[in-house]
DNA sequence: CTATAATTTCAGTAATTACTGAAAATTCAG
DNA sequence: CTGAATTTTCAGTAATTACTGAAATTATAG
């Protein structure tokens, strides 16, 4: 197992970028290893291409899975484990997306739905709950659209993101529309996301 | 500086947080004690309510200034600073996004242009190319995605988001005109996801 | 200017996280 | 079963990152 420059650069530049964003090194390298590896690759191979020892690979390789990013296959005649990532990057994308939304993202609603429910006895606790409430609302409106946009096949999705803002012409015709027509605006589903106190509802 | 319970457990909780998106604690703590303040606190307050020493501080909100996310003021006969959290919450998320971006996804995104560039010179790097550019165009789609959307006024994003995946209903129309215009039936059969049987009222 | 308040820097240290080698556990061919 | 191959665990150590206090720097009131 020897990796070409090309190769090399790659893991390196992930091993780097994997540490920014919560996820060590090492893990980092293993997976762009992977990714770009035409073939499934044991740990032995693994340790040996990235200078690791071989119990170091091991717990990368755990760390992964429990982050649904590799693949365990066999090899005929063969005992050891072989791994390889999923081809499709957007199933990548969304994997780690979701594993992170269950991580990260689930707690710390439910942190703050729980602190919401707490009457506050002061001024103070009053403006925490303000402050938490926004971000409350801006997260769970941003989950409940990744977990709709989840479902997209890739090729509507991406569709959708190369359409980028083209698609709000559509909205405002439609807004436009509905305000000739006498109606309130705004209303989808959101209303679930319950919009209190705060706003009025709005058209612009 | 006495932190309420409240505002302490959503301190903490940050903190933690922070550190699993490689932002570090303490730095993590500090934005969220300016976030829930109801008012600008200057250093030697922070260092107080977190139990940490000034320099931490210091380094801290350096950190935080450097990801634009502190606003610096001053108070009338007081020479000291006073820093507070931007309110905006939609204005916050943008922001750490385009920060993000800059510093990772852009330099992650030339790094494998540059490598796109080079001509293959066997069978391994030629894999290891076609790897790379599914990333990329993935990327180089999402982020200009992204900065397509950055520019929408957050209401806007909001509808957006609030209708979720009913913004393909269109595209599904527009996809079937095509096809009965004639043309290739290419890409979106985007509806076989989960499409429900019948026409999502539009309004209530 | 000068004195003092406020902030930043940074070398040293503490705390955390990553990594290793040896040993234990598991798997499986024979 | 047995024993060799393979994988995992984990205590110890290395490397990294976070934090502190003292000193240096910067800002400003007088």
């Amino acid at each position: 197992m020897n990796l070409t420059p090309l190769a090399q650069n790659f893991v390196l530049h992930f091993g780097e970028m994997g540490s920014r964003w919560g996820i060590n090194r090492t893990v980092g390298q293993i997976y762009a290893l992977l990714y770009v590896s035409e073939r499934p690759l044991n740990a032995d191979e693994i340790a040996e291409a990235l200078n690791f020892s071989r119990s170091n690979v091991s717990m990368g390789l755990k760390e992964l899975e429990s982050w649904r990013l590799t693949k365990l296959q066999h090899l005929p005649n063969d005992r050891r484990e072989y791994f390889s990532a999923p081809e499709d990057v957007w199933a990548i994308f969304r994997t780690l997306a979701e594993e992170r939304r269950k991580r990260e993202i689930d707690p710390t609603l439910s942190m703050l739905r729980d602190a919401l429910m707490a009457t506050p006895t002061n001024d103070e606790d009053r403006h925490v709950q303000q402050r938490m409430k926004a971000m409350h609302d801006l997260i769970e409106m941003a989950t409940m659209w990744f977990n709709d946009v989840q479902k997209l096949e890739p090729e509507t999705l991406q569709q959708l993101m190369k359409m980028g803002t083209r698609v709000t012409k559509f909205l405002e015709m439609k807004d436009k529309l509905k305000v000739v027509a006498g109606g309130r605006a705004t209303s989808t589903r959101a209303a679930d996301a319950e919009t209190p106190s705060t706003q009025p509802p709005q058209s612009n």
